[in-house]
RNA sequence: CGGGGCAUAGCUCAGUCUGGUAGAGCACUGGUUUUGGGAACCAGGGGUCGCAAGUUCGAAUCUUGUUGCCCCGACCA
């Protein structure tokens, strides 16, 4: 992408509308735009991390075994009805009437829905176990949303549901999720722990919440400082075996969330110098709620007995437009974002000092090409402006190699590469460029696998 | 929903207290010179001061209403 072509609005000034570091950058870096209260536009260079964080879920719920699907953003109040969420909402649900004076919703969740599509087709335990998922944008009033898209209105979800024929294999489902959680954030950069949580409305007796550690996290968590540190299960990990003792391994060492927490419980478990008392952004969460919902739906299947029973459900989600930000909370300095290489708009910036200049144009024009072909995600600031303004430009979008092609290296027969996540610079040949950049970008866009 | 605050050029703001017909920086347009960390100079364009009523000879400024946005709290799969 020729930056000169591209839609990239940077904001030299703060917006006096941000406070949190992260909504900061996001405007700044031209990344949304907020149209109201709790809505944004995803501007192009946002929509492209957007995207590339929806690619690594995807890829890892269909690891896990779970199947993609869509559901409408809009359900039937009807369907609500059946299980009796659609009083006990509350404010928070979004209620539209439609021309022939239909009760619509914005669905805030999907457990209806899924479970009613599951009942219409699935009969046999044979099918199971099930888990289906979708990703789809989602509504809720809240009632004073804030920090740009870390707590919006309307919000893009992952929610997957996974359908079981008892407990025990409903737990297995709730393992699986739990993994590929555990990986589906590291591979994004993040470090998320998994903390006991409280159920809300959606029920059930298992939870967690998947949490990134920043001073800006809206709930107060206690952990165990190990965690911090744990080994990730690699891309090995068998998701059709026992998943049992890694989910063991992760809920032996004391994790809560501040609605959860027992102190006396943590003060015991957890030694006084790894006790970790901190602020948490929830990126996730996982549920399992039995016959919540299948059982008042009626969505059942014949067991081998040949007797009707309500599978027992759970439903796992990952906020996507929130993920976003939490990435930039945990990953950003004084000049601005620095993305992991798996998530970044760009891998690479080409920056041409001096556009122009035959030599210089020539040498950016071929590397450029040379980039693309190599299939790097490059965009090429070809703009007429001051190398000043194309450095800072770069730092604040984060992009994490940057390839500094001008005049003055190019009569030595160099170019420069910047590292963004820790500035370091190294000068190499032309024709090394390409080779050298490869060998950076392409396994760190796996990094954690 | 309670409490507090803001609304003036594309952006960040000054001007409001004390009424007299609207400004700065950045951005934008044209030109010249520049070019390795947000370049300089010259010349320009751009605002019915959120909206509506009221007070007044006269309102960005005072009064009332209204809308939008922000912050704190309660709320939050």
């Amino acid at each position: 992408m020729r930056f000169s072509r591209f839609f990239l609005p940077v904001l030299r000034e703060d917006p006096k509308e941000a406070e949190i570091v992260s909504h900061r950058l996001m405007l700044r870096a031209g990344l949304i735009s907020q149209q109201a209260t709790g809505l944004y536009a995803w501007l192009p260079l946002g929509y492209k991390v957007l995207r590339k964080v929806q690619a690594i879920i995807e890829q890892e719920q269909n690891r896990a075994g779970a199947v993609e699907m869509l559901m409408p953003t809009l359900q039937s109040a009807d369907l609500w009805r059946e299980s009796g969420r659609y009083d006990d909402y509350g404010k928070e649900m979004l209620r539209i009437v439609d021309r022939h004076k239909r009760d619509l919703l914005y669905g805030p969740t999907n457990e209806e829905m899924i479970t009613a599509i599951f009942r219409s087709y699935v009969r046999s335990y044979k099918d199971l176990p099930l888990n289906l998922y979708h990703i789809q944008w989602k509504f809720r009033d809240e009632i004073r949303p804030r920090f740009g898209t870390m707590r919006s209105r309307e919000f893009l979800m992952k929610d997957a549901y996974s359908f079981d024929l008892d407990r025990e294999r409903a737990v297995e489902a709730y393992n699986r999720m739990f993994v590929s959680y555990l990986r589906t954030f590291r591979r994004m950069g993040l470090t998320a722990i998994p903390m006991r949580a409280e159920t809300g409305p959606i029920g059930g007796d298992l939870s967690h919440e998947f949490i990134v550690l920043a001073e800006t996290g809206e709930s107060a968590v206690f952990c165990h400082a190990d965690l911090m540190n744990k080994p990730i299960p690699g891309p090995e990990v068998d998701f059709r075996g026992d998943l049992t003792p890694i989910v063991s391994d992760w809920t032996s060492l004391y994790a809560a969330t501040e609605d959860m927490v027992d102190m006396e419980e943590f003060e015991q478990s957890v030694p006084a110098d790894k006790r970790l008392a901190a602020r948490g952004i929830e990126v996730g969460q996982t549920f399992y709620f039995g016959d919540k919902y299948s059982a008042p739906m009626q969505a059942t299947v014949t067991n081998a007995d040949g007797q009707e029973i309500a599978p027992h459900m759970g439903s796992y989600g990952i906020g996507l437009t929130r993920v976003v930000p939490a990435i930039v909370e945990a990953g950003h300095d004084d000049n601005g974002i620095i993305w992991p290489v798996s998530v970044a708009p760009f891998e690479v910036v080409l920056i041409s000092l001096k556009v122009g200049d035959g030599d210089c144009d020539a040498a950016c024009e071929k590397l450029y090409d040379g980039l693309r072909t190599a299939g790097i995600d490059v965009i090429y600031d070809d703009r007429e402006q001051g190398a000043g303004a194309k450095f800072a430009t770069a730092d604040l979008i984060g992009i994490p190699y940057q390839l500094i092609v001008g005049p003055r290296g190019l009569k030595a027969g160099e170019v420069e590469i910047k590292h963004r996540k820790d500035g370091t610079r190294e000068n190499v040949p032309i024709a090394e460029a390409l080779r050298r950049l490869m060998e950076l970008v392409v396994p760190a866009r796996l990094e954690t696998i």
